[in-house]
DNA sequence: GACAGAATTGAGCGCTTGCTCAATCTTGTG
DNA sequence: CACAAGATTGAGCAAGCGCTCAATTCTGTC
């Protein structure tokens, strides 16, 4: 009845999971999930193909993100506030990854659309919120996410000069223009 | 004195900027560019190390794109035109495979860098032609630059109902608010 | 024609990857 | 306890990668 404090499959999710956050996309294999998890190699393949587990992992550490909601007009606040702390580094990398990886990996491109569809859905919610000063909220929302995936991927390259504050403050700049 | 009309290292370079346009950064080897070439497989280590190749035939790809200058109002509309055009999405493909390759290959990271700059300083030039319009060029530039960046992110997942003429016209509308 | 040096070849090494499979261990049931 | 069924193991396979190196071919010079 009780089940076991180590379910062999749950293990491997879980530290499928912890090792993409680690090594991102291309640089996690089966070995160093199997080993993270502390279980047999085969195992691994008893229950999953890599492909799916990777994209399983990969989506159920964006649901953690996803979080509670907020009211309306913090929401906006709280999305602009986060968009680019530090901590979020570790997403932009995931999420630049799986675009890369949505071409050639199915599995990738079906939770890379679940994942955006409903970030782009929420985004949009909050600024239908405030109508008289956003008209199209959903054409907003998306160059919006557009912008903030942009700009995650210059400062992800490392390549301009650009800074984290910058980077929230230009994000910022475009909301007001797009605002009004 | 009348150089052979094969030199094997050019025939390499030539090869594998071939490669990188038809399957990418991810997917080129170096037997790829070699058999492409019509040499041995020995030859391209010979003259070169493969990260080191790829570097330099994926610059010299954005090398040619970036082309000869046209006058400064008809830049910017040639610029929203051909941004997301059928042909330009071998070069969103290359330009987001690079962004993710940056972070561990320094070869890449440096010719990125290269590239880059010369974009946004050539974007930037074109915006303060019309200082009326513009008055912060440079911030105005990185943030269509992303934007760019971003749209064909979206449209290379191929997860949103996103078109290329759509994403052209979020482009416009972007730079519609941002000339005021 | 002979010869030195450069260009070129391809078999094969060492490594990594996802995955298979026969064997072993665990567990719940009668 | 016995026994079937599921869970788990790890050696090893097949394929791919960049790269090495001894051997061969080509080329220009005297």
């Amino acid at each position: 009845m009780d089940k076991r404090a180590s379910d062999g499959a749950a293990l491997i999710r879980q530290a499928a999971a912890d090792v993409l956050r680690e090594v991102g996309l291309h640089a996690a294999t089966t070995r160093a999930v199997t080993d993270r998890a502390g279980v047999g190699r085969g195992l691994l393949n008893h229950y999953f193909r890599w492909p799916e587990l990777r994209a399983l992992a990969w989506e159920a550490i964006f649901a953690e993100v996803e979080g509670p909601e907020a009211a309306p007009d913090e929401a906006l606040e709280a999305w602009l506030a986060t968009a680019f702390a530090p901590e979020a580094r570790t997403y932009w990398r995931l999420w630049l990854e799986a675009t890369d990886l949505a071409a050639s990996d199915p599995a990738m491109a079906a939770a890379l659309t679940r994942v955006q569809g409903r970030m782009l859905a929420r985004l949009t919610a909050d600024l239908a919120a405030v109508p008289e000063r956003c008209p199209d909220p959903k054409a907003t929302a998306l160059r919006l996410t557009a912008l903030q995936d942009g700009l995650a991927g210059l400062l992800l390259a490392g390549t301009t000069d650009l800074t984290p504050e910058m980077a929230e403050a230009h994000l910022r700049r475009a909301f007001a223009l797009e605002l009004g």
